[in-house]
DNA sequence: ACATTTCCATACGTATGAGTATGGTAAATG
DNA sequence: CATTTACCATACTCATACGTATGGAAATGT
């Protein structure tokens, strides 16, 4: 019962690393406000004190831990990215990564439930803007005018977020595989024109 | 400076209406986790000893207040219906509420950011439902099969909550008048086809 | 006029969670 | 082998915010 957390390497001491990844799991599972120390300390099977010799305060915490997401999650976009050439390819992959990509996605949308955060929102800022130049330049490379592509990626990504908090509004999917595959075809079909 | 709070009839004593009404004005403001007895008290002119008259907690006063927004959104949604006949013309003023109808729609933008409350989950649900409802309903008085305008309702019901996002997340509007013109233009021909 | 109800102030009790102070132990280091 | 360093436990303090207990004043009923 004591050691349930264990990691692999089964190592008695712990890293920063690890109070930052159990955070990162901690945030995606019931959102940052569940980051407290008291708990996080027991989930790690230690207590308060192990904390405050690896961490100032929570704050900093939060600030490393979201720190090492955000550079995840740009590395993540940029293979995605280079793995692959077709433009409308990749914009259909991107939407398809909604469903997978468990752990980081999920951050992510627990993050976006708490853009009032002021240690989340510039982050947020960060990540939008990033993620919609990227289809911004998809829609370009497919022969959309500048203009038009800005205003398409735009619409893109906002989709992309509003089906995030329609997703966690319904506790219960109440989407079907199905159902989902077909609502994805639709958006592709209506958000990526064929030539 | 103590009744600077005082309301257009002056009453001396208050009303739990008055006490749902100001906390709607705050959550609108600064979210519903803003929403303290005593600082809500202050901001009435009185101290806590009142609140506790007229609710029996904090949990009652947010149900009542939210019960209270419900109400008037629905009844907002229905009239806006019957007032304009014509389905498109419909979606579009849909999405031209975006920016206008301050206090009613920044109280939902900001209960969005607040989706993991539980008092408040079940009633972002149900508004999600009953808006989705009306588009669906408007797309197909235009002509699209149940399946096509069931999809193309949430389509478009996610580039509302995901552009309100993006709003939120950017205090500095970032997009100009003349650009929030030109991006809406495009977002109503990208989801409302002429014929 | 008196009693009761309404509405509110004041003072308290209590839970939660951040942060501190201090000491203990095992491993590394000289 | 002695001592320092790394890592963690325990026991506090302190701030916030909910909720309660109680009493007072004004309005209202009788």
């Amino acid at each position: 019962m004591t050691q349930s957390i264990a990691k692999k390497k089964e190592r008695s001491t712990l890293s920063a690393g690890d109070w930052e990844q159990q955070a990162l799991i901690l945030i995606a599972e019931k959102g940052i406000r569940a980051v407290a120390v008291e708990s996080l300390a027991r989930r790690m099977g230690v207590t308060k004190g192990s904390f405050y010799w690896h961490f100032n305060n929570r704050e900093s915490l939060l600030e490393q831990s979201l720190i090492r997401w955000e550079k995840h999650d740009a590395t993540n976009l940029q293979t995605s990215l280079s793995a692959i050439e077709d433009p409308r390819e990749r914009l259909r992959s991107f939407f398809r990564r909604t469903g997978r990509e468990k752990l980081t996605h999920n951050v992510y949308s627990s993050l976006c439930t708490a853009s009032d955060h002021p240690q989340v929102e510039p982050l947020l800022e960060r990540v939008a803007e990033r993620r919609m130049k990227h289809i911004e330049k998809a829609f370009e490379e497919i022969g959309f005018d500048p203009q038009e592509a800005s205003h398409r990626a735009r619409l893109t990504y906002s989709a992309y977020l509003g089906f995030l908090q329609l997703q966690q509004q319904h506790q219960t999917p109440s989407l079907s595989s199905e159902e989902f595959e077909a609502y994805m075809t639709h958006v592709i079909a209506t958000l990526i024109p064929e030539r």
